[in-house]
DNA sequence: ATCGTTGTTTAAAACGTTCTAAACGATTAT
DNA sequence: ATAATCGTTTAGAACGTTTTAAACAACGAT
């Protein structure tokens, strides 16, 4: 391959991998999708070795992530016993997919917080001071507003579906 | 104060903490804004490292950071010659002040990649086979649809500030 | 002036995460 | 049957990030 060509692609690689990076995703993981988004045939385990530079098991476990993830699958090719992966090429899909996964799974927490928080407040009720019932009130506030903006990301979320 | 109510206190803080590190955010800074944001007055380096049991250089680097979001801010109590810090109780405004400009800051770097990107391969192109005219071609067009995605990201961020 | 209080800086330690190398198991070719 | 080819697993190494403890600087009180 042409030596231009392929810092071109370097840097494609690194930056989607920074760009990850700094929203919690695996910097590895989104390399080696962007390898193979811009691969136009499919590539084997040991090419992507060969691509990134890194170790058969490295690769290995982390594409299988971007296989849950629905990102990546694997492909047959003819005449060959390897496997081969392949990128899905819509990378919206594959974004948002991911972004929304990984909302539902916080704000499932967020709600689980909320449960145990209201239930520990609330079983404390009876034992309590005047002053612990007022700061009980405030903390039910904040709350709640936690809760508002909860119900707001999940719906933004579903918008944005929509609008992608 | 009451045992149960710092029991919750301590979930909520911890919870929050996991969130904002779920989605890169450094977790100890989430926490250091989440007990300010639960206190009914503010409170001062001190009272922060006995509530956290950090260290008090980790507690004043992270506080300055707090500050730099605008998500923070120092207070004078009268008669204290201490440092006494709030949060910023409007949650919804910090959230996306922080949002917002993580993507800014990522969606430039795209630009920047975007940028090289097409510098590269067009400064390659007279010495190019057609095989490697092809590449080219088919990278571009991918390049584009990541283009397009940075673009729509930066318009759902500014929809989102207004729904917000 | 000296001491005590307060916040900041920094070098090194601690920590969690990621990566590798090597062993392994499974499968196919000879 | 034996050897070669592949992908997976795993224990430990390597790495970057975060945290600490201690020294320090700034300031006010005595």
């Amino acid at each position: 391959m042409h030596n231009k060509l392929e810092m071109a692609q370097d840097k494609f690689v690194e930056s989607i991998g920074k760009l990850a990076s700094s929203f919690g995703v695996n910097q590895f993981i989104a390399q080696l999708y962007a390898v193979l988004y811009l691969s136009d045939k499919p590539l084997s385990l040991d090419e992507l070795v060969e691509r990134l530079k890194a170790s058969k098991g490295n690769i290995s476990l982390n594409i299988r992530e971007l296989e849950n993830w629905g990102a990546v699958k694997n492909v047959w090719v003819k005449g060959s016993r390897k496997d081969y992966y392949e990128a899905d090429p819509d990378v919206r899909k594959v974004v948002v997919n991911k972004l929304r996964s990984s909302v539902q799974k916080r704000m499932g927490q967020v709600s689980n917080m909320i449960e145990e928080f209201k239930e520990l407040v609330g079983s404390a009720e009876s034992e309590m001071t005047a002053e612990d019932k007022k700061t009980v009130k405030s903390y039910q506030e904040k709350l709640k507003k936690i809760e508002d903006m909860k119900n707001l990301a999940t719906k933004a979320m579903s918008l944005a579906e929509k609008l992608f």
